[in-house]
DNA sequence: GATAATATCTATCGATTGACACAGTGTATC
DNA sequence: GATACACTGTGTCAATCGATAGATATTATC
């Protein structure tokens, strides 16, 4: 009997010792599916650098793709904690007809930067970030919840409010490939690491902060050649 | 014997019936390596396709990896064409110490519109846009060779115009990352097109006009914002 | 300590992978 | 028409893949 979802912690009859490995699994198993991809992760390789046995991973998560799903999950749940920041004041301004075109450019930078937080922070960055970057061009069996979960999160906001500051219906294809050169402006940062570029940089504390700066100045640069203020 | 370089073509001895099968193999090899990457894609799957036996890939390009790296020259040496439009242009602007923060913006535009031209012409665009992406992503045999030439071919142009216009130094990381965030604006758009967004939008000519003009504005935007116009 | 659920082990299955040996077919050149 | 080279076919190899069977170990509950 396989037990997908339960964890066994505080269950009758149950033992705790199993969310060690289970956590131990999905963390080597993030690297390894970021670094080499879903099919270029093999279940040996995600066994042996966990520490546990090969079928460890078919106890705890059904199969390879179970697995592949549970770390999808985890990085959906953590975007959208991180945009609830935002969000929730995003809805309310675009439910207010008389909000101003400067309050509207402040909840399109700070939805941006709040992307960035989600990119740069919590463990593993690196590899989620790779993960995200996967998620828009595999075809991979559970990367579209993650596509769907950012078109969610992060592109429909930016969309709707990039819309209004240009007095435009959502709709409309240019303000789709407007949002998209937009968020480009993040996504390009969730390339690989190991590349020369992004190593040369680092997005450390210091550079996280610099890469908000640039892309509200950018952004701020864009809105106003469309909305300029009075 | 491997003949990997040799194309048989008007050579003494020679039969050029073998160029057909060395184009379709490429051909079906692209659309695969694009759609399931390097370690996804089968060499069964692509000799299938292509309607040629097994061996026949180890014939032409010696084995998996010689495949791809051929695609990959194709490739690059499609970008250098496109790109040769307005490199040395670039590069003439760069060494005149007394060109206008005009004219370099104007460049810098052209550059990123022939990067737009590079990722939206030619045949099996798509195909060619997804592995433009997974140069960004995966670690594949090959691939920092692509990663490489697009630095070379699209980022230290962009980086050293847009640091001059800056007024700063191209190796300012500052700069680097603006000049990623610059480019980010482009690159987002050779992902997957069998998204939603990108299949609602489409690629087609005159979505292709829309999206240099975006960028061409955005560009111009963020541009003036550091130096405005007199 | 008996029982049952949880957790981990060894061993192996069938399928698929990339690569290869080698025979056969075609055409051009002399 | 004989030879050489370019090309295509059949069959098979060792390696690796994900998955499973089945035995054993550990621990909580009674």
């Amino acid at each position: 009997m396989i037990n997908i979802q339960t964890t066994g912690r505080g269950r009758p009859g149950t033992q705790a010792r199993g969310e060690d490995t289970r956590r131990r699994i999905l963390e080597k198993a993030l690297d390894l599916f970021a670094a080499h991809g879903y099919e270029g992760a093999s279940t040996r390789q995600i066994a042996e650098g966990a520490g546990v046995n090969l079928p460890a991973i078919q106890y705890y998560f059904g199969n390879k793709e179970g697995l592949y799903r549970a770390i999808i999950e985890d990085i959906v749940a953590d975007t959208e904690r991180h945009m609830s920041t935002v969000l929730p004041r995003v809805r309310a301004a675009l439910d207010d007809p008389e909000a101003t075109s400067a309050e509207l450019t402040e909840l399109l930078c700070q939805t941006l930067e709040a992307f960035v937080t989600v990119v740069t922070s919590g463990p593993q960055v690196e590899s989620r970030r790779l993960i995200f970057a996967r998620a828009e061009v595999e075809e991979t069996p559970g990367l579209d919840r993650m596509h769907e979960n950012g078109m969610q999160q992060i592109f429909n906001p930016c969309l709707a409010l990039f819309a209004r500051i240009h007095g435009k219906s959502e709709g409309d294809p240019e303000m789709t490939m407007r949002t998209m050169a937009l968020i480009g402006q993040v996504v390009i940062f969730c390339n690989n690491h190991k590349r020369p570029i992004l190593k040369a940089v680092g997005l450390d504390g210091e550079n996280v902060q610099l890469m908000k700066q640039i892309v509200r100045e950018q952004t701020l640069a864009i809105c106003r050649a469309v909305a300029p203020e009075k």
